[in-house]
DNA sequence: GATGCCGGGTT
DNA sequence: AACCCGGCATC
């Protein structure tokens, strides 16, 4: 009985070495209660729901801004300040984007800062044309008469695209709209000129076919995008290729990066992902029609999420003795692991 | 308060 | 993955 059990005259017998220094059975039965020390600030956080879906529409997020509905974008901002830091990070993903999209940069020229990284994401995620498979190739896409833009870090593209000059261009290109077929970024002022345009050049229609069956591609992007909308610009932002930011098994939940897409082009049969859910589906809703500053449409359902189905409220707790109340804390070496880690016991199975 | 163990962090 | 622990539900 007693014999095979090491007596705790030995403490440091069958023991891992590691375990707490503090922790001496063999001296204090009592073991260690509880951290008398002063819980500080620790319960800050009681229930936070979800940082994630909180800060996509975190209505207070954007306070400080203007009081315009445009001006809270709902960036990723956890703890850093309004200020540089996260400029700096957007502006960075911005350049770097630009260089491996289209040549020409723009956004709309009264938008506040905040949102101008946003268009880019969901831009770069839309603008895939239709017959390159998938992979977006940027290198392959440099129709660009003014970017070299050779191995570039993403540092030295935000230098070298500094401010000022995203600034001169975005003011000159306010209005236009821009081909984002392969290789043409053509450059037109009326969206449906660049539809005639689409038409003609890349999809070889009569230009009085005004709207078919919906079965046009027409990519290309307005230059002067003065929506926002824009959610969660850099978490969304997928890399590789837009298409494969389809989540593996959504029935329709939502999408995890809420996208609104306002203004521009009209994805052809493609699965549109959920990103494009606004727009009429005829008529490729427009820029000018669709700018109205939305606050988020998309926003009403990222909260809804799957937020676990199972809620797995704890199982009741077995009535079975488990490593603890059989060896007791003396012998906490006798333990199965799992009792030792404070896991659901695996000796004494319930 | 003791116990069981989930959830999450660290190594 | 192994290890550890805070914290919570339950007893």
């Amino acid at each position: 009985m007693e014999a095979e059990r090491p007596p705790a005259s030995d403490p440091g017998c069958g023991r891992p070495p590691r375990r707490t220094a503090g922790r001496d059975p063999a001296t204090a039965p009592v073991s260690v209660p509880a951290p008398p020390q002063g819980p500080a600030v620790e319960f800050a956080l009681p229930r936070e729901p979800e940082p994630r879906a909180a800060d996509l529409g975190a209505p207070g997020a954007g306070a400080a801004g203007p009081p315009t509905p445009s001006a809270h974008i709902p960036v990723p901002v956890h703890r850093t300040p309004p200020g540089k830091a996260r400029l700096d990070e957007v502006m960075a993903a911005t350049a770097l984007t630009s260089l491996s999209t289209s040549p020409l940069l723009l956004r709309a020229p009264g938008v506040t800062f905040s949102t101008e990284p946003c268009l880019e994401p969901w831009r770069e995620a839309l603008v895939q044309p239709p017959g390159s498979g998938r992979g977006w190739d940027p290198a392959s896409d440099q129709s660009s008469p003014s970017a070299p833009s050779p191995p570039l870090p993403p540092e030295a593209a935000h230098f070298l695209f500094g401010e000022s000059a995203l600034r001169k261009r975005k003011s000159s290109l306010q209005g236009l709209f821009q081909c984002l077929w392969k290789r043409c970024g053509k450059v037109l002022s009326s969206a449906s000129g660049m539809q005639r345009h689409i038409r003609l050049v890349h999809l070889g229609r009569q230009a009085e076919l005004e709207q078919s069956d919906g079965e046009e591609d027409f990519y290309y992007t307005e230059l002067d995008s003065g929506m926002d909308s824009l959610t969660d610009g850099l978490s969304g932002l997928t890399p590789g290729s837009p298409t494969a930011s389809v989540p593996p098994a959504f029935p329709r939940l939502e999408p995890p990066e809420p996208l609104a897409l306002p203004s521009l082009l009209r994805l052809p049969a493609l699965p549109a992902p959920p990103v494009l859910s606004t727009t009429s589906p005829s008529q490729g809703c427009l820029a000018p029609v669709c700018l109205e500053p939305q606050p988020t449409p998309v926003r009403a359902c990222a909260p809804a999420l799957p937020a676990k189905p199972s809620a797995n409220p704890r199982k009741p707790r077995g009535d079975a003795k488990k490593c603890r109340k059989v060896y007791g804390m003396d012998h906490r070496d006798l333990w199965c692991t799992a009792c030792r880690w404070k896991k659901a016991c695996q000796r004494f199975l319930d």
